[in-house]
DNA sequence: GCTGTTATGTACTTATGAGTACATAATGAG
DNA sequence: CTCATTATGTACTCATAAGTACATAACAGC
């Protein structure tokens, strides 16, 4: 009914995703962007709004995207513990070598000037709860699995304080087995 | 011999510090330091020259002070474990409640664009390493004190990449109750 | 083809922020 | 007191980046 849209907005937000993964919210110019993605900046402001509605879009896409994948593997087996230790595992190529030195946009985000707002804070405490939820309702639903003196609630918050942990010296380019030794000491604590 | 300055330079780097600390390096403008400070800018360019290298003279002041507390610290005492658990507890006031809402200036800088900078991802770190082999080096010259399964670097790493976790989630203001159950975690790996 | 509608590209406005020129003020030396 | 020297405050320049006005292009329906 009218002149169609010249490009698919899933691929321009991924673009967009990983303009500000890797130059963060503040350090990306929307020229960036247009230059990523070869839209000019009413395209942009006519499909997304504006910088701040952008990123807040991009944001909530790459939440969903690892929350529906921890809710798959976190929640596979039988076993508390190997599920657990499979979801973990599974960072440890984004977390080590040159791939991971962009680190993880939540976080990244969370230190940059962008999360004063309420909406960007908001969005990543959710994140942050979202994801610890999994971890502890699978540890209080398989408590029988774990010794006496296993605690659900405070290993899941120690594993996500790692995982974060883990994600900023990501930037420092690790090797994968320095993350996997951490993530082995990590395991320890649940037995 | 000519007119003195009207200011004393390491208060006005506090000043300074503070600023960057809760705004972060891209999030704040000059003007955000001289409101602050009260300095005009030209006395700020004359004193501590652009913006970056007041930026790198906060960040070494910082990470000084903290490597020279966790000097003295980590290594005070017969028990490597106690001198541990000493300096982890002396952080809980500062990564929960309002107070923790800022986390660690080094942290915060390490996602700030501002790291992407040879000069202040060096710096950042050499910071971490510093830790890590403080740690390190008190848990191998103490190793004794440990059973056999224990591997002295492994707690180190794992120590950091906890400090760091916590840090990032202090900006969601944690109870220091959550800390004190988490840091409890850690110390379980510490035997 | 013609028309209404929505998308696009160019070129602008406007704001903000880094950095500086320059005139002035305050000191010590003589 | 006078001068050389260094600090300060005002007011600027200049670059960058967000957001937009407007003319034009591409489509659907008639």
């Amino acid at each position: 009914m009218a002149r169609p849209r010249s490009f698919d907005p899933d691929e321009v937000l991924d673009v967009a995703r990983d303009v500000f993964w890797q130059k963060g919210f503040q350090g990306t110019s929307l020229d960036d962007i247009t230059a990523a993605t070869g839209l000019a900046k009413p395209s942009l402001y006519a499909a997304f709004g504006d910088k701040n509605a952008l990123f807040l879009t991009v944001l909530d896409r790459y939440h969903t995207r690892i929350v529906a994948h921890a809710e798959k593997v976190i929640n596979e087996g039988s076993s508390a513990r190997e599920a657990i230790e499979r979801w973990l595992a599974a960072f440890i190529p984004r977390c080590s070598g040159a791939k991971g030195s962009r680190g993880c946009l939540s976080i990244n985000a969370s230190a940059d000037g962008i999360a004063e707002q309420k909406d960007v804070r908001t969005r990543i405490e959710a994140f942050n709860r979202k994801l610890e939820h999994l971890l502890r309702d699978r540890l209080r639903a398989d408590r029988a699995q774990f010794g006496a003196g296993f605690d659900p609630d405070a290993a899941a918050h120690t594993i996500m304080a790692v995982y974060i942990g883990l994600m900023v010296l990501a930037k420092d380019k690790p090797s994968a087995a320095s993350v996997r030794a951490t993530l082995d000491q990590i395991m320890r604590l649940l037995v």
